[in-house]
RNA sequence: GGGCAGAUGGCCGAGCGGUUAAAGGCGACAGACUGUAAAUCUGUUCUCUCCGGAGUACGAAGGUUCGAAUCCUUCUCUGCCCA
């Protein structure tokens, strides 16, 4: 078989690997699992390497299965964390599985005819079944203490002041049964995550073995980070998620043609299904052209087709070059009313009344609109000049807007600083 | 249980009776430059304001004083040391 392990290391998806796993991939057909936390309704972009690894595995003929974690998400993995965490409620958690389902089922098909369909298991399918008694004296009896103390998520959270519930230590045993469960349930001999899912990775490779002598496979993924050393994924509002209704596309496009010159290749190379020689080419047009921003474009366009589609794609290309191209005056006034609002959506709108409009200036008007929060914020981001009206400055803190400025007689498109529109409907009545 | 040090604006950190809405730094926001970048430079950064001011603030509660972030008392919390 084509080795898969080659291509993720290759794209520096692979960050550490269990011997043996390569020559398991090359040689069979295999299922291989990871973990989504239903920490929320909606999957954001940390989540899309596993997406894309479950796609890689796919295409190269192996089985991907997405473990929706109902059980584990009931306890809470204390990977990374410092503080002891609060415990969803179970309403919640049916809720949030069932948007990650939905997304997930999205990027993989889960209902292909093929051998290596790919497949969706909750465990709290099989955690509900098993008694505190069973599990102590099947699962908990291979695994030492000793050995679940040296796993770093626990040690740091030993040495702390806050400690660490009995509940969150059994965390990595219930993940390690996971994959022990898979493996005989449905021949899963592969589990896969994040870098910082090793450890409890590694515990089910170990259960497996003392438990039934068998050999498990494993590899991780190294974690996101960004050149200048901040943390991936968020942007100025927040996480970016995928779900476009919390992110919309035209954000998302934004997130990822803001990418630094440092990581665009990287990133090309990871969240692109783009070839090698390919994505080499653009990197040596971009190099001595980094103005044009070749692998920014690139990068932005692919992954918000995949994550999105073709149309939102389009969408939140022509919308970007209406809000920052150079002849943005004239472009906004050739709009018709429909592309207008078209290009404004998800853009924060309010509307006042013609007689309003007349009336109050421009101060009064932002911070009715909810621009701004008070009208001395107002007068101090107007004097700095950061606000336009149409793409045209202002700087007058008592300015009215003139009816005849409108764009389609009954628009006007703020904006606050150089990222944050609004758009302004002037109502008749 | 005993001893010591400390608690200041989103964070760090000066101030130690009036001229202190509180130095400086970081962060954040905005402007210039640019590539919707980085770096750099500039401005803003407690809240409201009719831009004249007004109101809240230095762990909490009391007290001394014309006047307290600054002095006193009690309490709460944090760090370090001794048992």
């Amino acid at each position: 078989m084509k080795n898969v392990i080659e291509e993720l290391r290759w794209r520096g998806m692979l960050h550490d690997i269990i011997p043996g796993t390569e020559e398991q991939l090359t040689k069979e057909s295999t299922a291989g699992y990871v973990g989504f936390d239903p920490t929320a309704e909606s999957l954001h972009i940390g989540s899309l390497v596993p997406i894309l690894v479950m796609v890689h595995l796919q295409r190269f003929g192996h089985r991907p299965v997405a473990l929706v974690g109902g059980a584990t998400g009931m306890v809470g993995d204390p990977t990374g964390k410092s503080e002891e965490r609060n415990l969803l409620d179970r309403e919640t958690l049916d809720r949030n599985m069932a948007g990650i389902r939905k997304q997930l089922s999205k990027f993989i098909d889960f209902d292909s005819n093929q051998p290596n369909s790919a497949l969706m298991v909750n465990n709290y399918d099989w955690f509900k079944d098993i008694s505190f008694l069973d599990f102590i004296r099947d699962t908990g009896k291979h695994i030492t203490v000793n050995y679940m103390s040296a796993k770093d998520s626990v040690k740091k959270r030993l040495e702390s002041e806050n400690g660490m519930s009995f509940t969150e230590f059994c965390y990595q045993l219930m993940q390690g049964y996971d994959f022990f469960h898979l493996y005989h349930t449905m021949n899963c001999k592969m589990q896969f995550g994040g870098s910082d899912q090793w450890g409890n990775i590694v515990t089910g490779v170990e259960l497996i073995r003392r438990k039934s002598g068998k050999e498990a496979f494993a590899f991780t993924c190294p974690l996101i980070k960004k050149a200048d050393g901040n943390k991936f994924g968020k942007s100025e509002k927040g996480n970016v998620w995928l779900d476009p209704e919390r992110t919309s596309p035209y954000s998302f496009y934004q997130f990822w043609l803001n990418t630094a010159d440092e990581d665009a290749e990287r990133f090309l190379k990871i969240f692109t299904f783009l070839p090698e020689e390919e994505i080499a080419a653009l990197a040596v047009e971009h190099k001595g052209n980094e103005h044009k921003r070749i692998l920014q474009n690139r990068l932005a366009e692919e992954v918000t087709r995949f994550v999105h589609s073709q149309e939102d794609l389009d969408f939140a290309i022509s919308a970007s070059q209406i809000l920052f191209g150079n002849d943005t005056e004239n472009a906004l006034r050739s709009l018709s009313e429909k592309q207008l609002l078209q290009v404004m959506e998800g853009v924060p709108q309010f509307s006042v009344t013609r007689e309003q409009l007349a009336a109050q200036d421009i101060t009064t008007l932002l911070v009715e609109g909810e621009v701004f929060k008070s009208k001395g914020e107002a007068r101090k981001m107007i004097a700095g000049g950061g606000v336009a009206l149409n793409k045209e400055k202002i700087n007058e803190e008592t300015f009215k807007v003139d009816s005849s400025s409108l764009l389609n007689d009954k628009y006007l498109l703020i904006q606050k600083g150089k990222k944050n529109y609004y758009l302004l409907t002037v109502r008749d009545n």
